[in-house]
RNA sequence: GGACAGGUGGCCGAGCGGUUAAUGGCAGCAGACUGUAAAUCUGCCGCUCCUUGCGGGCUACGGAGGUUCGAAUCCUCCCCUGUCCA
């Protein structure tokens, strides 16, 4: 097997590079990938996670590719949950404080995590450790000792606090905390190299001094891009639902891939995929000259990316049932069935619909009818008083997206 | 401890006694156009009731009271945040 024993430093580092925006400092990676060369042991590269969200998203998978690269160099990957950091949030944007998490909703967390991740890490080989491990036998001595090793003004020259500071918005205590505490965890890997997204550069180079502080080599951080969501501006965030969800159905995966821009499609493709840049940089070439419809190469991506998560077969099913619906504008194949009854009489289709949550609210529904987005039986409804008095099976469509079939009965 | 500034709808941010469910921007939803593209344009964007009407009711501008025919707007107390001083 070829790994980092065989495979030249620089070869490893064409490699490593691939999507990444900074290495710091490349030539100390160069450094440490010949000696682990030499001396047979594999560097330990490290990537925290929050414990509150173990929901993933493909953003995420940025990150975890690229622990996935050095896993294939034979290098070690620890997934580090940051069970204790996450009592302090990371200070990025103002967030509430969070509530403290149990131990078992820790490791029931660990474990949802472990379902996603292992879809793209080999399991055999991914170290997962606990951060509390460490940092709760620290203790309250050994804290102060910590926090003795570095200084408010270099805490507060990162760009969340000072923006904070010049707008006049409230700062805790913990969470000037949270960058040495978070640092603290490489000391005690005695990481390599760790792995983050852009935002938490600052975050990381606090490792590398502290890891200085504590008398060790200092590690080498590696940052990835935030992955742009759906609209291709902001990041891709669960709480903006501009996401595509690890766990999501293989259809809304689709239908979700299908909507991004071409241009974000390319960005895709080149942190989603293992596919070369300089194939990705052909099929830029082939749709320039119109030799290649976009379209296509975006189902290819969509394919791609399901298949990672769902198997192959899933996600071809996924773009067969996509092409019928939205581009053959055919009904799709297994629609939700809900039933509801009457009561007495007739019912007006906007309470009806808020009653089977195909809108939020009765308002919503009325919206709906109003601006054309409702179709029954093919029919498009813009009657806001329209009612349904009689029972009998129902086919809605709501939207572009939106299907039901209604068992109405007395 | 003192002085000052501020807390508005998912977010940002106007309003500073009435026609304000509250300007504007962002986000969101829908329609048109399409490749369910993107971009663009248009409409909508608190909840609810019906007799769908420039309709009725309810809830909403940090919290609780008060002044007033009427308050997000004025007063009092409280809570929260920031700045400066000690």
């Amino acid at each position: 097997m070829r790994d980092f024993k065989t495979i030249p430093a620089e070869e490893q580092l064409a490699q490593i590079r691939r999507g990444s925006v900074e290495i710091i400092r490349e030539e100390e990676l160069v450094e440490k990938l010949k000696r682990a060369q030499k001396t047979g042991k594999p560097l330990r590269v490290k990537a925290g996670f929050d414990p509150t969200a173990p929901d993933l998203h493909v953003g995420h998978t940025v990150l975890i590719r690229k622990m996935k690269h050095f896993q294939d160099l034979g290098h070690t990957a620890i997934f580090l949950i940051g069970d204790f950091t996450g009592l302090i949030g990371d200070p990025s944007g103002r967030s509430a404080t969070r509530k403290q998490l149990t131990k078992e909703q820790v490791l029931e967390n660990a474990e949802t995590y472990k379902l996603q991740i292992f879809k793209i890490l080999d399991p055999d080989k991914t170290v997962i450790d606990f951060n509390s491990r460490w940092l709760m036998a620290l203790g309250s001595d050994g804290f102060i000792r910590l926090a003795a090793k570095y200084t408010v003004a270099r805490i507060l020259e990162r760009e969340d606090f000072s923006n904070r500071l010049k707008n006049q918005l409230p700062i805790a205590m913990h969470e000037i905390l949270y960058p040495i505490v978070q640092g603290y965890d490489s000391v005690a890997l005695k990481a390599d190299v760790e792995l983050g997204g852009t935002d938490q550069k600052v975050n990381l180079l606090v490792g590398r001094d502290l890891q200085r502080e504590y008398g060790q080599e200092s590690q080498i951080v590696l940052t990835m891009p935030l992955l742009e969501g759906l609209d291709g501006v902001q990041k891709m965030s669960k709480s903006l639902g501009n996401y595509i969800g690890i766990n999501e159905d293989p259809k809304d995966q689709f239908g979700k891939v299908m909507s991004i821009s071409d241009e974000l499609m390319f960005r895709y493709y080149e942190l989603l995929t293992e596919i070369p840049l300089a194939e990705i940089q052909t099929l830029r070439r082939e749709i320039a000259s119109g030799k290649r419809h976009p379209m296509e190469i975006k189902g290819d991506l969509a394919v791609r990316i399901i298949t990672d998560y769902h198997g192959a077969d899933a996600a071809n099913a996924a773009r067969e049932e996509f092409n019928r619906i939205f581009r053959k504008r055919e009904i799709p194949e297994d629609i939700e069935t809900k039933e509801i009854s009457l009561g007495s009489g007739p019912m007006r289709l906007s309470k009806l619909m808020a009653a089977v949550n195909l809108a939020p609210s009765v308002t919503e529904a009325q919206r709906l009818l109003e601006s054309g987005a409702v179709h029954m039986n093919d029919q498009r409804i813009t009657d806001v008083k329209a009612e349904i008095s009689a029972p009998g099976e129902y086919f809605f469509k709501v939207g572009k997206r939106r299907f039901l079939r209604l068992l109405v009965r007395d």
